[in-house]
RNA sequence: GGGUCGUUAGCUCAGUCGGUAGAGCAUCGGACUUUUAAUCCGCUGGUCCCGAGUUCGAAUCUCGGACGACCCA
């Protein structure tokens, strides 16, 4: 049977271009070893930039007086060839550096040079120097072609505009495009930040199965997949909650993970099928504590990574310096709803007539909590532009959090906006076994009732809180979104190396 | 799921009223030993996203489809 994924015999799209470039490949294989792995570079471009950055201390003669002797690799991205004489821009990972090359110092090289393409990767090894227009350059006395580039880069002023290419082929976005480069580095920064920050904490940073027999940790449709060898059925996960506080029941007080959850819901600009959490476990906290790290460690990245706390994204400038202001739900729908009155709060049919008046589609089955949520959902969470954390979560709509104390109809729970976007998610962690077990059954007649978003009753779950959690703060931060914030990107897909697209024609 | 817009050379983009498919960069040939979007001269390069229809004739008009972007649900 043939495989649909292989390539047609003949590539429909080898242009003359290409072609070109085989034949040259084919030349270098004629001659020996094409593809060299010996070549080992002594520098990198960007850190030589910086070295001698210092026009004054490192004019021509400062250079020449030190002769430093350099080492480097990476593709060609310029090619200025002025006869006897040419100018190569050179691109590793750390940046760009410009190698001088003579006819006269390389002799046979320089003519083979010639031929060499952009898009090339090649080395060099020679002094530095500073060329007449104060240019920092390698003077090669070496030259070699490591790799040859089969394929043409796009235009060296314009980069790669088109946006489903740039997703596409990220690999040809990072060549070209730095503002892409730079927006991946300062993912990993983040990322590597909020790591330092709660490893500084005494956070354990544990890994929790992707694959789950029942999936659960939140409301949300799973991705079903199939073991072969055991002939069941397993659910990619939509969140570690759940494995987490197993092991804050097995005695890690303060756990963490970093990665992927899988939602099998609709594609938008804020949502990617496969997308990265942070969650993380603190016993003895509660939801206000919670808080506090959230607001802690977002500034801390912003300042660590961004140096700055005012960000604009999406036209809007938000202010991460200022103390994160704290709302509860309840009275931001009525702020922004002044005609429900408290009353209506638990009053079924007139939370019912408020959703109808405000065209909000309901179903017969949900109750005061959830209808409130869908209320605010619609008028509030829009204007949510500065960091808020929204509080006090109906317990109808929140099946893991702890009940208030105050009132059993809410929970300690807050969600943080910015901007409009839900970033992040926390809650003083529901560690009654008994009550858990009747949220999970009502999920559980929700599902029955056709909610594909509803939960599974999850019997070990409640049988480690039998054992006993002890109380314990818990949170979620969408990792993409707080990166689209600080990377000020309008799209998840920006932030995502390679987001999911569909299938090419 | 609905609406709007887009898809033309490797890349970035023009293409008028339906009448032989265009530019810049890249490529290819030539000149050039301090350029940096190098410059100058010359030559190339096309499944106009796919399919059907209307027409003497379609990149252009109509219908269907694919993919993408944005807005809405």
């Amino acid at each position: 049977m043939n495989d649909p994924t292989l390539p047609p015999e003949a590539p429909a799209d080898e242009n003359r271009l290409i072609a070109e470039r085989r034949n040259k490949l084919e030349a270098l294989r004629a001659e020996g070893n094409a593809y060299p792995n010996d070549f080992r570079p002594d520098a990198f471009a960007g850190d030589l930039q910086a070295e001698y950055a210092d026009p004054e201390q490192w004019n021509a003669a400062g250079l020449e007086a030190v002769g430093r002797r350099v080492r480097v690799a990476g593709r060609l991205m310029a090619k200025r060839v002025m006869g006897k004489a040419s100018f190569v821009q050179l691109r590793d990972h750390s940046g760009d550096i410009q190698l001088f090359l003579q006819q006269s110092t390389l002799g046979d090289v320089y003519e083979r040079f010639k031929s060499w393409d952009i898009g090339d990767i090649i080395a060099a090894e020679g002094v530095l120097m500073r060329t007449k227009t104060g240019e920092l350059s390698v003077k090669a006395e070496l030259l070699r072609l490591l790799t040859k580039s089969l394929r043409p880069l796009p235009d060296k002023w314009h980069g790669l505009a088109d946006v489903e290419q740039r997703y596409r082929q990220r690999y040809v976005d990072l060549i070209v495009n730095e503002e892409s480069r730079a927006v991946f580095r300062l993912r990993s920064r983040v990322i590597s930040h909020l790591r330092h920050y709660l490893d500084e904490r005494r956070f354990l940073e544990v890994e929790t199965p992707m694959m789950h027999p029942i999936p659960g940790g939140a409301t949300a449709r799973p991705f079903v997949t199939h073991h072969n060898a055991l002939d069941m059925d397993m659910y990619l996960r939509v969140a570690p909650e759940l494995y987490l506080k197993r092991l804050t029941v097995g005695g890690f007080d303060r756990v963490y993970e970093i990665n992927r959850n899988f939602r099998n819901e609709g594609v938008s600009t804020r949502h990617n099928p496969e997308f990265t959490m942070l969650e993380l476990y603190q016993a003895y906290a509660s939801y206000t504590e919670v808080m506090d790290i959230t607001e802690g460690m977002i500034q801390s990245a912003a300042r660590a990574v961004c140096q700055k706390s005012l960000f604009n994204w999406e036209g809007n400038e938000i202010d991460l310096a200022q103390p994160f202001r704290r709302w509860r739900l309840d009275e931001a729908v009525r702020h922004h709803n002044p005609e429900i009155s408290a009353a209506d709060l638990r009053d079924l049919a007139a939370m019912q007539a408020h959703c109808r008046r405000l065209g909000i589609h309901i179903k017969t089955e949900y109750g005061c909590g959830r209808l409130l949520l869908e209320i605010f959902e619609r008028s509030v969470e829009p204007s949510l532009i500065q960091p808020t954390f929204i509080t006090a979560y109906p317990t109808e709509v929140s099946p893991l959090a702890r009940a208030s104390d105050a009132d059993p109809e809410l929970t300690d729970r807050f969600e943080l906006f910015i901007n409009g976007k839900e970033l992040a998610n926390g809650f003083s962690e529901l560690n009654d076994p008994d009550d858990q077990e009747a949220r999970f059954r009502a999920q559980v007649a929700q599902k029955d009732a056709g909610d594909a978003e509803a939960m599974h009753f999850d019997a070990d779950y409640i049988r480690a809180l039998q054992y006993g959690l002890p109380p314990t703060g818990g949170l979620g931060v969408g990792i993409d979104r707080l990166v689209m914030l600080l990377a000020g990107v309008p799209s998840i897909r920006d932030v995502l190396l390679f987001p999911y697209m569909r299938p090419e024609a």
